[in-house]
DNA sequence: TTAGTGTGTTCTGTATACAGAAAAGCAATC
DNA sequence: GATTGCTTTTCTGTATACAGAACACACTAA
C-alpha cells in the first residue's frame, strides 16, 4: 500500500488578490508583531488609514478582527485604539493553551506511523539548527514556527490548525519582544527531534508527551526572561496621551 | 485566610448598548445555530440586510467574523454566503479539541482544593439534572453548556475561555442539529458531578483525565446519532441553486 | 448542435457622507 | 480656586454611493 498522499494540493484555488481588508489587517498585524505599534499610543482610524494609505473602511473591518483576537484595544470613550500590552500574566496563559494544543498536534499526527514525514520533517531541523547557529533572532523564530506548523499540519485537523493560529501570533510576538538577544536554544532542537521522530513511528503517547514537555521548557525559557528583564512597567502599560498637537 | 474573593466584580462597566454589528452577529449566529439558516441556501448581503433591518456595512462585518470562525463561507465567485454544512468529519475534530481544552480547564481549576465552588457548582447540576428530566432538548443543551462553562471560568484563564468560545458554538449547533430527540444522558450529569467533585478537592491530575472521558463519551454519543440518522447528503451538503426569480 | 463572444445583471468591496457620542476646552458661578 | 454647565472638536458607527468583478444569457458563426 502506498503511503497516502500528502494532502498537498486541496483545489487550486487562484486567490486573485488578497482582499484589501486582509492585506490591511495583515499590514496592521505585522506592525504590532514587529513592534512597530507600541501598546500605549493612541491611533485613530483615520491616523492608520493614512498610514497605510487606504480609506477607514478596510482599517475598521481589520480592526474588528484584531479586537476579536485580543492584539488591540478600544480606548476608552470613542478615542481610539492601543495595542494590547502584553503581560507575563498573559503569556502564562498563553502557554498553557499552547501546551494543550500542541499536545493534541502531536498525539494526532503520531496516530499511526508516519514514514512520509521523515524527510521534510529532519530538512527543517536542520534548516532551524543552522539559522540558530548563524542567523538572526527573527529567522530563528520563524523556523521555530515552521516546525510547528509542519506538525500541526500534519494532524490533519483544520480545526485545530485554525484554533492555534491565534496563539501563534502571540507567541511570535511574545518572542519578538522578550528574545531580543540570542537565547540558549540547544535544546530546543534536540526537542523538536525527539517529537519528529516520536510521529514517524507512530508512537501517539510518546509525542503527545514530548509535545507537552516541549512547550513547558520554552516557557520557561520565555517566562525567564519576562520576569528578569521585564520591560518597564512604564513602557509596556503606561498609556502615554497624546495632547492635542 | 479567607478563600480569594470569587472574582465577580470586574469594573462595573456599564456597556451602553452593543453595537449594531454586535447585535447583528448574535441575531446571525441565533439563525444558524437553531437551523433558520441552513447550508445549501444561498444569500446576499442585501437579503440579509432587509431581513434585519440594517443597511449592508453591519451584515458584512458580521459576516467576516462569521466567516472567520468557520459558520458560513463565500459562495463561488461574488454570489453571496451559505452557512458551513457540519460535517462527521467535523465534529470528530471539534470534539478532539474541545477536549484538549476541556482537560486544560479542568486541571487549571483544579490548581489548588476550590471549596468555595461546591456551592454554585451543584446548584447547576441539580438544574442540569431536573431539566434533563422534564425540560426540552435546548434546556439540556443550555444547562450543559452553564456546566461547562462555570468550569472555564473556574479556570482563571480567559485566553482559554476565549479560545473555547468558538468550540462551544460549533457544539451547540452540532447537538442542535443531532440530538434532535432526548437521547440518554443518564451518565451525563453523574460524570459532571465527578468532575465538580475533583475540581473541589483540587485533585488537577483526576479533574483532568475525567474532563477528558467525558469528553469522549460525549463525542461518542453525537457520533453514534451523527452516523446513524444522518441526515441526508442532498440536504446538508448539497446546495440548493436558486436561478434568477 | 456547439463553441465563442458580447452585453446586461447581480453582487461585492471600497470610498465617501452623515449623524451622534463623548472628551476637551472654556467660561461662569459659588 | 474648584466645580458646574455650555460649546467646540474629535472620532466613531452606520448608511449610502460608486466602480469593478463575475456570472448568466443571448446571439453568432462554424
Amino acid at each position: 500500500m502506498p503511503p497516502a498522499a500528502p494532502h498537498v494540493s486541496r483545489l487550486m484555488v487562484l486567490h486573485a488578490t488578497p482582499d484589501l481588508v486582509e492585506r490591511t489587517y495583515e499590514a496592521l498585524l505585522d506592525a504590532i508583531v514587529s513592534g512597530e505599534l507600541a501598546p500605549g499610543e493612541r491611533h485613530t482610524q483615520e491616523s492608520l488609514a493614512d498610514r497605510l494609505g487606504v480609506s477607514r473602511q478596510p482599517i475598521l473591518q481589520a480592526l474588528l478582527l484584531l479586537k476579536r483576537e485580543g492584539l488591540i484595544k478600544d480606548e476608552p470613550g470613542r478615542r481610539g485604539v492601543e495595542v494590547q500590552a502584553l503581560t507575563p500574566a498573559f503569556v502564562q496563559h498563553l502557554y498553557l493553551v499552547r501546551g494543550a494544543l500542541d499536545a493534541l498536534a502531536a498525539r494526532s499526527a503520531a496516530y499511526r506511523p508516519r514514514p512520509e514525514l521523515r524527510e521534510p520533517g529532519m530538512a527543517l531541523i536542520r534548516a532551524g539548527r543552522a539559522s540558530s547557529r548563524a542567523g538572526t533572532t527573527l529567522a530563528m523564530i520563524d523556523a521555530d514556527l515552521a516546525f510547528h506548523r509542519f506538525i500541526y499540519e500534519a494532524a490533519h485537523n483544520p480545526l485545530l490548525t485554525d484554533t492555534a493560529r491565534i496563539h501563534w501570533l502571540h507567541t511570535r510576538r511574545a518572542m519578538g519582544i522578550y528574545l531580543g538577544q540570542p537565547v540558549s536554544v540547544r535544546t530546543v532542537w534536540a526537542e523538536h527531534q525527539a517529537i519528529l521522530s516520536a510521529v514517524v513511528r507512530g508512537e501517539a503517547r510518546m509525542a503527545e508527551r514530548l509535545a507537552r514537555e516541549h512547550c513547558e521548557a520554552s516557557a520557561q525559557i520565555i517566562l525567564r526572561h519576562l520576569f528578569e528583564k521585564a520591560p518597564s512597567p512604564s513602557a509596556a502599560t503606561q498609556p502615554i496621551h497624546r495632547r492635542r498637537l
